[in-house]
DNA sequence: TATTGTTATACTCTATAACTATA
DNA sequence: TATAGTTATAGAGTATAACAATA
């Protein structure tokens, strides 16, 4: 029955590893479908948060930030260009790139959002978790990242 | 600067939602890219460790608890058989119904790979968290799971 | 030569729609 | 009629490959 018998280490990260790969996958599918968040993906929410909280960036920086390729990262700004809410302006020193900024339509969309607490996952946390817990979250939030510089 | 200017809490809970969503899309990408898993996806995987976990279940219950359509449970669980990993027979009781279970050949695979330590996953959280950083994050992905039933 | 970025293309995962079979 | 399941098809998201422009 278990798996490793003379380790209770390793079966302690067994089990967190797979209850962490069960729920990353659940919560993914439940976000998306839930989301409410215009006609943006996921992924584009993620970068346009990253622009406005971290400041203008390039396309390969964002892409590396976000732990995808270039040309996938290239898909997601022009989709958020064509959106309005992303602009380019050359790099003067540099003349291969291009550095990205959100609109101020962006943020004026963003506020007018946020004002309206239009967000799911947002009220999901303020009505279902006690401060406690939504900093018990954060923690572990700030944990996980660890994950994604490895 | 503050979007919530008369309420800390919604601001807390908002920061929060950012944070969680950014870092589900990271790590689902990173998790994906790491796999190791063999040729098996994340879901496929998801459903393996449920039906050994909870023992036998349908496409439909299956569905629901991984919170997808059944129609995308069907090709997940069409893939498990193909690879010999899954083996569904006839509910006796209803007709309509197929009961799915792990076959030995995955007892055996799984068995092994566990011996050979083969799951990056489980070897980064116990390598690069403490003991005590594990038991928070079991903690957490607790909690994180009253955002899957909502 | 190396780096930034784009375009073209294909693959994976999930959704919707339409259907069959059993209850 | 309602439920379990399948097949067909489409869409979103990301990857690889090949390329152009600049360093």
């Amino acid at each position: 029955m278990n798996e490793h018998p003379d380790d209770p280490d390793a079966a302690r990260a067994a089990a967190l590893a797979g209850a962490l790969r069960d729920l990353i996958g659940v919560l993914k599918r439940r976000f998306r479908e839930q989301s409410q968040l215009g006609d943006l993906t996921m992924s584009q929410v993620s970068v346009l948060s990253r622009l406005e909280r971290e400041g203008p960036a390039t396309v390969t920086s964002l892409a590396k930030a976000e732990g995808m390729r270039p040309q996938s990262m290239s898909a997601n700004v022009a989709a958020l260009e064509a959106a309005g809410f992303v602009s380019g302006a050359p790099d003067p020193k540099d003349g291969r790139q291009t550095i990205l900024s959100v609109t101020p339509a962006f943020t004026e969309w963003i506020k007018a959002r946020r004002a309206a607490r239009q967000d799911w996952l947002m009220q999901a946390l303020q009505s279902h978790f006690t401060p406690a817990e939504q900093d018990e979250l954060a923690r572990a939030v700030l944990l996980l990242k660890r994950l994604t510089d490895l």
